[in-house]
DNA sequence: ATAAATATGTAATTAAATTTCATGCGGGCG
DNA sequence: CGCCCGCATGAAATTTAATTACATATTTAT
């Protein structure tokens, strides 16, 4: 059985595959699901404008024994005052208003990540991050960031670390990759053609490709180990900003796992590694000039 | 309306002065909420060894309006699926078990970011970027991904932006800065020390300060306008994971304003950047529904 | 185009919770 | 010491809510 934790989160990724009415449903409970937790079966049903069974039926698809057992589940998953529901700016936001949107929004995608963790592809990854020989991390455009962070994070180890956003630089790389090479390509969308490209070239030329994307894209089907993750739909529509958030929250668990698997050494490397930063750090106080 | 929280807190305040039954009902309430919340009031009384009557007007006595309202109450005062308080990871955790921890202490990170945004400092850099010639975003280590990040972002105005990582090229664009420019300094701990000594160079040259760091640190007290987070969590010891986030996030919230502040034909020029982009996507694939 | 499968609604049924009312227990006061 | 009052408790009745069973509509596949 799922994970009975986050209801809201598991409405959310279910959303795709939804019928009519389990739609309008989901619906009214992610706008307000703290009214919901008070709400009977009957005004539910006719908030979201279908029949009391149906409603029933929603929340046994869900895994609940039923409506209030689906309550109980609703209330636990409700925490301190984040907005469900992706909530869209609009231009008659204010400073009061669009900032916590845009956390919520954000908090709404690591929820919704954090019911769907690809656990078998991260410790797939993890293995072949592990013991490879040199890695590549890949991206464009807003992934570009994505991949720079990785590699900064990875560079902490022994294992050469490269990241590249030209081009032809990456397909040049992509073509030359053998047995050994683990190339990690991002991209939210999984269709961007110049990374695409290089991902086929970097699978015929034998090395490892994973990818982090959404799953089912075109990037997804040319990888050996995809790290997929279903993102809200309306991210698309506008620019990537939860998802790179997501794709860097992977990164710190792939740098985690890599971590946990070279035990004690690991573990002290990293240890001196942060040592050697002191010296670029200044003292905790300091004084200096105020406008 | 009363303290709807924390049932089990009030109940256990209440212990003094119980009736009998009472007693017996928040023993078997308190010894297992969570076992409580998927009970009937019949389960539920016989395990107190009281009437259902009995458990029906305990729940009112504690102010809700009957027993599926308590349960609710029960519910929110148990809290499910992510987990407060930041977790470490340990060398015993497994695949099952760091994934969902750092996505749990990266929510809490934004959750606690939620609570304390700097409205009015972010009101400020809105206004300082709105109006900007040329803007600079500064970061190294991890705080490079989120320069550059910021550096993808802004490009799409019109205004010229620029980052950099290298220590000369910093100083230098720095300390040339005039009045229209704006500096935008990142760094977690604000004690970095190329930024903060870049951050006064820009500040004497007469350019405008903005920083991204950590409230009272050196880089923030060099600043005309601080966007400081207290991360008063673990960061420092390990690798800073979540405070980046957190940091990307606000470059979200920094990016709206500005797009909100520019009006419609922002608005309209971002809708343009996202159509430019779709050539370089491969086609969509046909969306299947559940199997 | 038609049959099978799935989704949805109506009405009947069952389960659950609440109210009403009767009983029991303990404490003050004649 | 006993009688009565008030509060706590439980049994049964009532009401309310949720679920099941069944009929109808809608979609999907052949």
């Amino acid at each position: 059985m799922k994970n009975e934790s986050n209801v809201l989160a598991q409405i959310q990724a279910a959303l795709g595959d939804l019928s009519k009415s389990d739609m309008k449903i989901a619906e009214v409970v992610l706008t307000d699901p703290e009214a919901a937790t008070r709400a009977s079966i009957a005004i539910l049903a006719q908030q979201a404008g279908v029949s009391e069974p149906s409603v029933n039926r929603f929340c046994k698809r869900l895994g609940a024994t039923g409506y209030p057992d689906f309550k109980i589940w609703l209330a636990r998953s409700l925490v301190s005052g984040v907005q469900y529901m992706s909530q869209v700016v609009d231009p008659d936001d204010t400073i009061d208003t669009y900032p916590s949107k845009l956390v919520d929004n954000t908090i709404n995608a690591l929820m919704l990540a954090r019911e769907n963790l690809p656990s078998g592809a991260i410790e797939q990854a993890v293995n072949y991050l592990h013991t490879a020989q040199r890695i590549y991390f890949f991206g464009v455009g807003t992934s570009a960031a994505v991949a720079r962070d990785a590699e900064h994070k990875f560079f902490r180890f022994q294992t050469s670390v490269t990241t590249h956003t030209d081009p032809l630089m990456l397909r040049m790389l992509s073509a030359g990759g053998q047995a050994g090479d683990v190339f990690v390509f991002i991209s939210h969308t999984g269709r961007t053609r110049v990374i695409v490209e290089a991902a086929e070239l970097a699978a015929n030329s034998g090395a490892t490709v994973i990818a982090l994307t959404a799953e089912g894209s075109p990037l997804a089907l040319t990888s050996d180990c995809v790290l997929g993750l279903n993102t809200p739909e309306n991210t698309e529509d506008y620019l990537p900003m939860t998802s790179r958030i997501v794709h860097l929250v992977v990164i710190d668990i792939l740098v985690t796992g890599v971590t946990l698997k070279r035990g004690a050494p690991g573990i002290e490397h990293l240890a001196k590694m942060k040592e050697s930063l002191l010296p670029t750090r200044l003292p905790k106080q300091k004084k200096r000039r105020k406008p």
